[in-house]
DNA sequence: TGAACATCTGAGGTGATGTTCATGTATATC
DNA sequence: GATATACATGAACATCACCTCAGATGTTCA
């Protein structure tokens, strides 16, 4: 007996399924911790509650500028967000989606747990 | 007053935040869900449980090449598994993470619930 | 055995991504 | 006002990622 290749199943299962758009949000959102630069930032982040640019590239071992476009990028996005005090710019997570898929990721890549 | 630039709050900070193998090690991960293609894979997986190749290749509306060619990458990744059986392909998520995260990608990014 | 099918794989093109470098802008200090 | 600092921005460049296409492998069936 061959497979299936029931039309009906297939066309039930496409209803069920994300579609492109959320599928295309939710890449987005992924995209943004699929970095380990971006990741070590937003962990700074997440750690320090708030940082000014040069501060979190020494952290992340970084260039300044390359810290500003990521930052630019994140910020852009919604994912963090922007002080100003004199000259410097302080960043923060903007939301805690992030914060708690970041625990999540660590807890179960990360810790143990395989499974 | 300038800003701080506490050079010892700064070591201390890079103690506590992800290494870079870690933050490395994760974004690998995260980068397996940064495409809309392989998003919308996972989601049809995990409705269906399992699914041969043409099928999710139609589900997902991709050519069975692109399928193939982003299944291996999940599969080389442990992300998800293949049974064999005659001349199709069976696949199907190898952990339960990956369910995990994407549950609360969409619950935190798609409904509502915005912070 | 031959033909159709399901899948895999490598090569090649193209667009996205991240970095550096140079420069621009705003603010603080002298 | 001149200079230094903190950050942003745009261009150039290298790299990576994804797709298509062509072809190879293994399987089923007549």
């Amino acid at each position: 007996m061959d497979h299936a290749h029931d039309p009906q199943r297939l066309v039930a299962l496409v209803e069920r399924i994300l579609d492109p758009d959320d599928a295309e949000l939710l890449a987005e959102r992924f995209k943004l911790l699929a970095d380990p630069g971006r990741v070590r930032m937003v962990s700074a982040l997440v750690e320090a509650g708030e940082l000014c640019v040069c501060d979190l590239a020494e952290v992340v071992g970084s260039s300044e500028s390359a810290t500003s476009h990521q930052l630019r990028q994140m910020r852009l996005a919604g994912l963090v967000r922007a002080r100003k005090q004199g000259r410097s710019v302080y960043y923060r997570v903007a939301d805690s989606h992030i914060r708690l898929l970041l625990d999540v990721a660590v807890e179960h890549y990360l810790h143990g747990d395989p499974r």
